[in-house]
DNA sequence: TATACTAGACCGACTGGTCCGTCTCCCCCA
DNA sequence: TGGGGGAGACGGACCAGTCGGTCTAGTATA
Protein backbone atom coordinates (compact mmCIF):
# COMPACT_ATOMS: atom_id res chain seq x y z
CA UNK A 1 0.00 0.00 0.00
CA UNK A 2 2.78 2.87 0.95
CA UNK A 3 4.71 4.09 -1.95
CA UNK A 4 8.12 3.13 -0.66
CA UNK A 5 8.80 1.33 2.41
CA UNK A 6 10.56 3.24 5.50
CA UNK A 7 13.75 0.79 4.81
CA UNK A 8 13.26 2.02 0.91
CA UNK A 9 13.15 5.50 2.04
CA UNK A 10 16.02 5.37 4.59
CA UNK A 11 17.99 3.88 1.57
CA UNK A 12 17.41 5.97 -0.82
CA UNK A 13 18.55 9.43 1.27
CA UNK A 14 21.50 7.56 2.45
CA UNK A 15 22.39 6.95 -0.96
CA UNK A 16 21.86 11.00 -2.23
CA UNK A 17 23.44 11.89 0.78
CA UNK A 18 26.53 9.83 1.04
CA UNK A 19 26.87 10.73 -2.45
CA UNK A 20 27.05 14.18 -1.79
CA UNK A 21 28.58 14.74 1.16
CA UNK A 22 30.42 11.46 1.77
CA UNK A 23 29.58 8.82 4.56
CA UNK A 24 31.40 10.30 7.45
CA UNK A 25 29.72 13.88 7.02
CA UNK A 26 26.45 12.31 7.09
CA UNK A 27 24.77 12.01 10.45
CA UNK A 28 21.75 9.52 11.49
CA UNK A 29 19.76 12.34 12.64
CA UNK A 30 19.88 14.02 8.73
CA UNK A 31 19.19 10.79 7.08
CA UNK A 32 16.27 10.41 9.39
CA UNK A 33 15.17 13.53 9.11
CA UNK A 34 15.46 13.25 5.09
CA UNK A 35 13.85 9.98 4.52
CA UNK A 36 10.78 11.67 6.78
CA UNK A 37 11.02 8.92 9.81
CA UNK A 38 12.70 8.31 13.51
CA UNK A 39 15.26 7.32 15.78
CA UNK A 40 13.40 4.47 15.86
CA UNK A 41 12.65 3.96 12.46
CA UNK A 42 16.30 4.04 11.41
CA UNK A 43 17.47 1.73 14.17
CA UNK A 44 14.22 -0.89 13.59
CA UNK A 45 15.21 -1.40 10.22
CA UNK A 46 19.40 -1.24 10.48
CA UNK A 47 21.03 -2.47 13.38
CA UNK A 48 24.11 0.09 12.93
CA UNK A 49 24.98 3.05 10.22
CA UNK A 50 27.44 0.86 8.95
CA UNK A 51 25.03 -2.17 8.07
CA UNK A 52 23.06 0.89 6.07
CA UNK A 53 26.37 1.39 3.73
CA UNK A 54 27.08 -2.34 3.87
CA UNK A 55 23.32 -2.89 2.74
CA UNK A 56 24.06 0.07 -0.24
CA UNK A 57 27.42 -1.72 -1.69
CA UNK A 58 26.08 -5.11 -1.40
CA UNK A 59 23.14 -4.79 -3.48
CA UNK A 60 24.92 -2.84 -6.15
CA UNK A 61 27.61 -5.38 -6.47
CA UNK A 62 24.93 -8.10 -7.05
CA UNK A 63 23.38 -6.54 -9.75
CA UNK A 64 26.51 -5.55 -11.35
CA UNK A 65 27.76 -9.11 -11.04
CA UNK A 66 24.35 -10.62 -12.94
CA UNK A 67 24.54 -8.14 -15.77
CA UNK A 68 28.32 -9.67 -16.28
CA UNK A 69 27.38 -12.78 -15.98
CA UNK A 70 24.64 -12.05 -18.56
CA UNK A 71 26.92 -10.56 -20.74
CA UNK A 72 29.09 -13.28 -20.89
CA UNK A 73 26.54 -16.13 -21.42
CA UNK A 74 24.25 -14.83 -24.36
CA UNK A 75 27.37 -14.14 -26.44
CA UNK A 76 29.58 -15.92 -28.51
CA UNK A 77 32.72 -14.60 -29.20
CA UNK A 78 35.20 -12.78 -26.77
CA UNK A 79 34.61 -9.70 -29.29
CA UNK A 80 31.09 -9.54 -28.80
CA UNK A 81 31.09 -10.78 -25.02
CA UNK A 82 33.54 -7.86 -24.54
CA UNK A 83 31.43 -4.90 -26.30
CA UNK A 84 28.31 -5.87 -24.56
CA UNK A 85 29.96 -6.41 -21.07
CA UNK A 86 31.36 -2.51 -21.74
CA UNK A 87 27.99 -1.17 -22.72
CA UNK A 88 26.19 -2.57 -20.36
CA UNK A 89 28.58 -1.36 -17.44
CA UNK A 90 28.60 1.82 -19.27
CA UNK A 91 24.50 1.83 -19.82
CA UNK A 92 24.35 1.00 -15.46
CA UNK A 93 25.54 4.19 -14.64
CA UNK A 94 21.96 5.96 -15.73
CA UNK A 95 20.34 4.29 -12.72
CA UNK A 96 23.11 3.28 -10.58
CA UNK A 97 25.31 6.34 -10.73
CA UNK A 98 24.60 7.05 -6.75
CA UNK A 99 25.51 3.21 -5.96
CA UNK A 100 28.72 2.94 -7.91
CA UNK A 101 29.69 6.46 -6.19
CA UNK A 102 29.08 5.42 -2.58
CA UNK A 103 30.65 1.76 -3.59
CA UNK A 104 33.97 3.03 -4.66
CA UNK A 105 34.47 6.48 -2.16
CA UNK A 106 32.83 5.14 0.67
CA UNK A 107 34.31 1.81 0.83
CA UNK A 108 37.09 2.31 3.49
CA UNK A 109 34.61 3.35 5.97
CA UNK A 110 32.66 -0.38 5.93
CA UNK A 111 33.75 -2.45 9.01
CA UNK A 112 35.83 -4.97 8.58
CA UNK A 113 33.49 -8.38 8.16
CA UNK A 114 31.22 -6.51 6.17
CA UNK A 115 34.23 -5.11 4.06
CA UNK A 116 35.36 -8.97 3.69
CA UNK A 117 32.68 -9.69 2.19
CA UNK A 118 32.22 -7.16 -0.27
CA UNK A 119 36.08 -7.60 -1.26
CA UNK A 120 34.83 -11.08 -2.84
CA UNK A 121 31.95 -10.07 -4.80
CA UNK A 122 34.48 -7.06 -6.16
CA UNK A 123 36.99 -10.07 -7.18
CA UNK A 124 34.15 -12.34 -8.38
CA UNK A 125 33.32 -9.16 -10.73
CA UNK A 126 36.64 -8.29 -11.77
CA UNK A 127 38.00 -12.08 -12.62
CA UNK A 128 34.84 -12.05 -14.84
CA UNK A 129 36.57 -9.54 -16.90
CA UNK A 130 39.61 -10.75 -16.60
CA UNK A 131 37.96 -13.96 -17.75
CA UNK A 132 36.92 -12.14 -21.07
CA UNK A 133 40.43 -10.72 -21.87
CA UNK A 134 42.14 -13.99 -21.53
CA UNK A 135 39.30 -15.75 -23.84
CA UNK A 136 39.88 -13.00 -26.60
CA UNK A 137 43.42 -13.46 -26.69
CA UNK A 138 43.27 -17.14 -26.62
CA UNK A 139 41.05 -17.02 -29.62
CA UNK A 140 43.74 -14.73 -31.17
CA UNK A 141 41.10 -11.88 -31.31
CA UNK A 142 42.92 -9.80 -29.30
CA UNK A 143 46.53 -8.36 -29.51
CA UNK A 144 48.90 -11.12 -27.88
CA UNK A 145 51.16 -8.75 -26.50
CA UNK A 146 48.75 -6.91 -23.84
CA UNK A 147 48.86 -8.79 -20.47
CA UNK A 148 45.82 -9.44 -19.11
CA UNK A 149 45.56 -7.87 -15.83
CA UNK A 150 46.69 -4.32 -17.03
CA UNK A 151 44.73 -4.45 -19.79
CA UNK A 152 41.52 -5.25 -17.98
CA UNK A 153 42.02 -2.85 -14.75
CA UNK A 154 42.83 -0.42 -18.06
CA UNK A 155 38.88 -1.20 -19.29
CA UNK A 156 37.62 -0.82 -15.29
CA UNK A 157 38.92 2.42 -14.95
CA UNK A 158 37.68 3.89 -17.94
CA UNK A 159 34.59 2.89 -16.86
CA UNK A 160 34.51 3.32 -13.79
CA UNK A 161 35.78 6.39 -13.68
CA UNK A 162 32.35 7.91 -15.46
CA UNK A 163 31.09 8.33 -12.20
CA UNK A 164 33.26 11.19 -11.41
CA UNK A 165 31.32 13.30 -14.20
CA UNK A 166 28.75 11.92 -15.64
CA UNK A 167 25.81 14.10 -15.58
CA UNK A 168 22.00 12.88 -16.96
CA UNK A 169 22.03 16.32 -17.95
CA UNK A 170 25.44 16.42 -19.78
CA UNK A 171 25.50 17.03 -23.80
CA UNK A 172 25.79 12.70 -24.70
CA UNK A 173 23.65 10.13 -23.50
CA UNK A 174 24.59 7.36 -21.73
CA UNK A 175 23.81 5.44 -24.77
CA UNK A 176 26.47 7.51 -26.97
CA UNK A 177 29.05 7.74 -24.31
CA UNK A 178 28.59 3.56 -24.25
CA UNK A 179 29.51 3.33 -27.76
CA UNK A 180 32.10 5.68 -28.14
CA UNK A 181 33.30 3.83 -24.63
CA UNK A 182 32.94 0.55 -26.48
CA UNK A 183 34.64 1.74 -29.57
CA UNK A 184 37.66 2.94 -28.05
CA UNK A 185 38.27 -0.72 -26.57
CA UNK A 186 37.49 -2.61 -28.79
CA UNK A 187 39.90 -0.43 -31.28
CA UNK A 188 43.28 -0.62 -28.54
CA UNK A 189 42.30 -4.62 -27.75
CA UNK A 190 41.11 -5.87 -31.28
CA UNK A 191 44.00 -7.38 -33.28
CA UNK A 192 44.11 -6.13 -37.05
CA UNK A 193 42.34 -9.04 -38.27
CA UNK A 194 39.41 -9.07 -35.95
CA UNK A 195 39.50 -5.06 -36.34
CA UNK A 196 38.39 -6.41 -40.05
CA UNK A 197 36.22 -8.73 -39.82
CA UNK A 198 32.82 -7.78 -41.47
CA UNK A 199 30.45 -9.12 -38.42
CA UNK A 200 32.36 -6.15 -35.95
CA UNK A 201 32.43 -3.37 -37.89
CA UNK A 202 28.95 -2.63 -35.67
CA UNK A 203 30.95 -2.09 -32.81
CA UNK A 204 32.77 1.19 -34.08
CA UNK A 205 31.67 4.70 -33.73
CA UNK A 206 30.14 6.82 -36.33
CA UNK A 207 29.05 9.86 -34.81
CA UNK A 208 25.89 11.29 -35.64
CA UNK A 209 26.60 14.36 -37.07
CA UNK B 1 70.11 20.49 10.15
CA UNK B 2 66.74 18.59 10.99
CA UNK B 3 65.91 15.76 8.92
CA UNK B 4 62.60 17.03 7.89
CA UNK B 5 60.47 19.74 9.27
CA UNK B 6 57.29 19.10 11.89
CA UNK B 7 55.40 20.48 9.18
CA UNK B 8 56.83 18.22 6.17
CA UNK B 9 56.22 14.69 9.46
CA UNK B 10 52.59 15.60 9.82
CA UNK B 11 52.01 16.03 6.30
CA UNK B 12 53.63 12.61 5.26
CA UNK B 13 51.62 10.82 8.13
CA UNK B 14 48.49 12.43 6.98
CA UNK B 15 49.11 11.48 3.59
CA UNK B 16 49.39 7.70 4.70
CA UNK B 17 47.00 8.00 7.52
CA UNK B 18 44.29 9.18 5.05
CA UNK B 19 45.33 7.24 2.13
CA UNK B 20 44.39 4.12 4.65
CA UNK B 21 41.55 4.84 6.69
CA UNK B 22 40.17 8.20 4.90
CA UNK B 23 40.08 11.81 6.07
CA UNK B 24 36.80 11.24 8.89
CA UNK B 25 37.93 8.24 10.47
CA UNK B 26 41.96 10.07 11.13
CA UNK B 27 41.79 12.05 13.99
CA UNK B 28 44.14 14.94 14.43
CA UNK B 29 45.42 13.54 17.86
CA UNK B 30 46.37 10.10 15.80
CA UNK B 31 47.91 12.24 13.05
CA UNK B 32 50.39 14.11 15.97
CA UNK B 33 50.94 10.72 17.88
CA UNK B 34 52.74 9.23 14.26
CA UNK B 35 54.01 12.36 13.27
CA UNK B 36 55.84 12.76 16.83
CA UNK B 37 54.84 16.58 17.56
CA UNK B 38 51.86 17.25 19.79
CA UNK B 39 48.46 19.39 19.38
CA UNK B 40 50.53 22.52 20.20
CA UNK B 41 53.17 21.45 17.07
CA UNK B 42 50.07 20.02 14.51
CA UNK B 43 47.98 24.06 14.86
CA UNK B 44 51.22 26.22 15.01
CA UNK B 45 51.45 24.28 11.28
CA UNK B 46 48.10 24.22 10.49
CA UNK B 47 45.42 26.25 10.85
CA UNK B 48 42.90 23.55 11.07
CA UNK B 49 42.58 20.00 9.95
CA UNK B 50 40.95 21.27 6.94
CA UNK B 51 43.87 23.46 5.87
CA UNK B 52 46.17 20.21 6.24
CA UNK B 53 43.46 18.41 3.61
CA UNK B 54 44.16 21.39 1.31
CA UNK B 55 47.77 21.56 1.38
CA UNK B 56 47.93 17.93 0.31
CA UNK B 57 45.53 18.67 -2.30
CA UNK B 58 47.23 21.66 -3.76
CA UNK B 59 50.79 20.42 -3.37
CA UNK B 60 49.39 17.48 -5.79
CA UNK B 61 47.88 19.16 -8.23
CA UNK B 62 50.43 22.02 -9.10
CA UNK B 63 52.76 19.34 -9.86
CA UNK B 64 50.50 17.51 -11.76
CA UNK B 65 49.76 20.81 -13.75
CA UNK B 66 53.45 21.18 -13.94
CA UNK B 67 53.84 18.01 -15.87
CA UNK B 68 51.43 18.10 -18.14
CA UNK B 69 52.62 21.52 -19.29
CA UNK B 70 56.02 20.35 -19.75
CA UNK B 71 54.42 17.56 -21.95
CA UNK B 72 53.00 19.40 -23.85
CA UNK B 73 55.66 21.82 -24.52
CA UNK B 74 58.81 19.72 -25.32
CA UNK B 75 56.88 17.84 -28.40
CA UNK B 76 55.85 18.48 -31.81
CA UNK B 77 53.14 16.44 -32.74
CA UNK B 78 49.86 15.90 -30.88
CA UNK B 79 50.70 12.12 -31.04
CA UNK B 80 53.42 12.70 -29.55
CA UNK B 81 52.47 15.36 -26.88
CA UNK B 82 49.07 12.71 -25.72
CA UNK B 83 51.97 9.50 -25.82
CA UNK B 84 53.98 11.68 -23.63
CA UNK B 85 51.52 12.88 -21.33
CA UNK B 86 50.04 9.65 -21.05
CA UNK B 87 52.80 8.02 -19.70
CA UNK B 88 54.34 10.96 -17.59
CA UNK B 89 50.97 10.90 -16.09
CA UNK B 90 51.17 7.40 -14.68
CA UNK B 91 54.82 7.30 -14.18
CA UNK B 92 53.76 9.56 -11.38
CA UNK B 93 52.19 7.16 -9.41
CA UNK B 94 55.68 5.60 -8.45
CA UNK B 95 55.55 9.00 -6.04
CA UNK B 96 52.74 10.25 -5.91
CA UNK B 97 50.39 7.42 -5.42
CA UNK B 98 49.10 8.42 -1.11
CA UNK B 99 48.40 12.10 -2.96
CA UNK B 100 46.48 10.91 -5.68
CA UNK B 101 44.51 8.60 -3.47
CA UNK B 102 43.38 11.45 -1.02
CA UNK B 103 42.73 14.10 -4.19
CA UNK B 104 40.02 11.87 -5.20
CA UNK B 105 39.33 10.55 -2.38
CA UNK B 106 39.19 13.20 -0.36
CA UNK B 107 37.82 16.11 -1.79
CA UNK B 108 34.61 15.97 -0.77
CA UNK B 109 35.44 16.89 3.00
CA UNK B 110 37.35 20.19 1.73
CA UNK B 111 35.68 22.68 2.95
CA UNK B 112 33.82 25.15 0.11
CA UNK B 113 36.59 27.84 0.15
CA UNK B 114 39.72 25.65 -0.30
CA UNK B 115 37.47 23.43 -2.75
CA UNK B 116 36.77 26.39 -5.37
CA UNK B 117 40.47 26.84 -5.50
CA UNK B 118 41.06 22.89 -6.02
CA UNK B 119 38.37 22.81 -8.04
CA UNK B 120 39.79 25.78 -10.93
CA UNK B 121 43.24 24.17 -11.00
CA UNK B 122 41.71 20.74 -11.38
CA UNK B 123 39.85 22.20 -14.43
CA UNK B 124 42.83 23.43 -15.89
CA UNK B 125 44.55 20.26 -15.61
CA UNK B 126 41.37 18.60 -17.14
CA UNK B 127 41.26 20.84 -20.13
CA UNK B 128 45.17 20.72 -21.09
CA UNK B 129 43.85 17.34 -21.83
CA UNK B 130 40.89 18.29 -23.70
CA UNK B 131 43.43 20.75 -25.95
CA UNK B 132 45.79 17.99 -26.55
CA UNK B 133 42.73 16.13 -28.16
CA UNK B 134 41.52 18.52 -30.14
CA UNK B 135 44.84 19.66 -31.52
CA UNK B 136 44.90 16.02 -32.54
CA UNK B 137 42.02 15.67 -34.31
CA UNK B 138 42.51 19.03 -36.03
CA UNK B 139 45.66 17.64 -37.28
CA UNK B 140 44.20 14.39 -38.54
CA UNK B 141 46.04 12.41 -36.58
CA UNK B 142 43.46 11.54 -34.00
CA UNK B 143 40.28 9.89 -35.53
CA UNK B 144 37.58 12.54 -36.37
CA UNK B 145 34.20 10.75 -34.99
CA UNK B 146 35.77 10.95 -31.51
CA UNK B 147 34.05 13.79 -29.32
CA UNK B 148 36.77 15.67 -27.18
CA UNK B 149 35.21 15.29 -23.81
CA UNK B 150 34.14 11.47 -23.65
CA UNK B 151 37.95 10.67 -25.38
CA UNK B 152 39.44 12.69 -22.66
CA UNK B 153 37.68 11.58 -19.55
CA UNK B 154 38.15 7.90 -21.06
CA UNK B 155 41.76 8.69 -21.03
CA UNK B 156 41.70 10.36 -17.88
CA UNK B 157 39.53 7.29 -16.22
CA UNK B 158 42.14 5.14 -17.46
CA UNK B 159 45.12 7.05 -15.79
CA UNK B 160 43.79 7.80 -12.55
CA UNK B 161 41.97 4.24 -11.93
CA UNK B 162 45.78 3.16 -11.06
CA UNK B 163 45.09 4.18 -7.64
CA UNK B 164 42.91 2.12 -6.73
CA UNK B 165 44.75 -1.42 -7.65
CA UNK B 166 48.55 -0.13 -7.91
CA UNK B 167 50.76 -1.69 -5.99
CA UNK B 168 54.70 -1.41 -5.64
CA UNK B 169 55.72 -4.58 -5.52
CA UNK B 170 52.88 -5.93 -8.14
CA UNK B 171 53.94 -7.77 -11.23
CA UNK B 172 54.14 -5.16 -13.29
CA UNK B 173 56.34 -2.33 -12.95
CA UNK B 174 54.85 1.14 -13.63
CA UNK B 175 57.21 1.59 -16.65
CA UNK B 176 55.25 -1.31 -18.39
CA UNK B 177 51.98 -0.27 -17.22
CA UNK B 178 52.86 3.00 -18.46
CA UNK B 179 53.78 1.78 -21.51
CA UNK B 180 50.61 -0.46 -21.66
CA UNK B 181 48.43 2.35 -21.00
CA UNK B 182 50.03 4.15 -23.93
CA UNK B 183 50.07 1.74 -26.25
CA UNK B 184 46.16 1.29 -25.56
CA UNK B 185 45.09 4.95 -25.71
CA UNK B 186 47.22 5.23 -28.92
CA UNK B 187 45.58 2.33 -30.62
CA UNK B 188 42.49 3.89 -29.58
CA UNK B 189 42.80 7.86 -30.81
CA UNK B 190 45.14 7.30 -34.14
CA UNK B 191 43.43 7.28 -37.36
CA UNK B 192 44.80 3.74 -39.59
CA UNK B 193 47.31 6.21 -41.49
CA UNK B 194 48.91 7.89 -38.19
CA UNK B 195 49.34 4.57 -36.87
CA UNK B 196 51.27 3.59 -39.49
CA UNK B 197 53.64 6.69 -39.63
CA UNK B 198 56.91 4.81 -39.22
CA UNK B 199 58.14 8.03 -36.51
CA UNK B 200 54.59 6.43 -34.40
CA UNK B 201 55.94 2.77 -34.34
CA UNK B 202 57.71 3.23 -30.43
CA UNK B 203 54.26 4.27 -28.84
CA UNK B 204 53.36 0.49 -29.37
CA UNK B 205 54.23 -1.90 -26.68
CA UNK B 206 56.36 -5.07 -27.29
CA UNK B 207 56.07 -7.19 -24.64
CA UNK B 208 59.53 -8.82 -23.08
CA UNK B 209 58.99 -12.01 -23.42
C1' DT C 1 -1.95 -9.22 20.66
C1' DA C 2 1.86 -8.52 17.43
C1' DT C 3 4.14 -5.64 14.35
C1' DA C 4 5.94 -1.64 12.54
C1' DC C 5 6.68 2.14 13.40
C1' DT C 6 6.86 7.74 15.59
C1' DA C 7 8.80 10.88 18.79
C1' DG C 8 12.52 12.44 21.05
C1' DA C 9 15.14 12.66 25.55
C1' DC C 10 19.31 11.03 26.85
C1' DC C 11 24.08 8.74 27.44
C1' DG C 12 28.89 8.04 26.90
C1' DA C 13 32.63 8.22 23.87
C1' DC C 14 35.14 10.86 21.12
C1' DT C 15 36.81 14.91 18.42
C1' DG C 16 38.53 19.37 16.69
C1' DG C 17 40.30 23.15 18.50
C1' DT C 18 42.03 26.36 22.40
C1' DC C 19 45.12 28.06 25.67
C1' DC C 20 48.76 28.70 28.56
C1' DG C 21 53.21 27.42 29.62
C1' DT C 22 58.04 25.98 28.31
C1' DC C 23 62.03 25.36 25.60
C1' DT C 24 65.37 26.81 22.08
C1' DC C 25 67.65 29.77 19.10
C1' DC C 26 69.46 34.00 17.74
C1' DC C 27 70.27 38.97 17.99
C1' DC C 28 71.94 42.95 20.49
C1' DC C 29 74.60 45.58 23.44
C1' DA C 30 77.78 46.09 27.33
C1' DT D 1 82.35 37.21 25.90
C1' DG D 2 78.21 36.76 28.02
C1' DG D 3 73.80 37.55 29.35
C1' DG D 4 69.24 39.56 28.53
C1' DG D 5 65.25 39.12 25.95
C1' DG D 6 62.09 38.52 22.19
C1' DA D 7 60.04 35.44 18.78
C1' DG D 8 58.70 31.36 17.17
C1' DA D 9 58.16 26.23 17.84
C1' DC D 10 56.18 23.00 20.44
C1' DG D 11 53.87 20.26 24.76
C1' DG D 12 49.75 18.76 26.58
C1' DA D 13 45.69 19.46 29.72
C1' DC D 14 41.34 20.80 28.87
C1' DC D 15 36.82 22.29 26.90
C1' DA D 16 32.60 22.44 24.31
C1' DG D 17 30.24 20.33 21.05
C1' DT D 18 28.81 16.29 18.23
C1' DC D 19 27.53 11.74 17.01
C1' DG D 20 26.03 6.86 17.05
C1' DG D 21 23.20 4.37 19.56
C1' DT D 22 19.67 3.20 23.47
C1' DC D 23 15.49 3.47 25.67
C1' DT D 24 10.88 4.53 27.11
C1' DA D 25 6.29 5.81 25.82
C1' DG D 26 2.86 5.97 22.73
C1' DT D 27 0.10 5.09 18.04
C1' DA D 28 -1.91 2.75 14.09
C1' DT D 29 -2.96 -1.28 11.64
C1' DA D 30 -4.25 -6.09 10.91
Amino acid sequence: MPSRSTKQRITDSALKLFEEFGFHAVTVDTIVKDSSTSKGGFYHNFRSKDELLYTIHDSFITYVIDKAVEAHDVNETPAEKLYETVRSFVKMFEVYRPHVTVFYQESVYLSPEFYENIKKKRKKYKDLMFKVVQEGKEAGEFREELPIPITSMAIFGMINWTYKWYKAEGEYSIQEIADIYADLIMHSVLTEEARKNPDYQCFFYRSSN
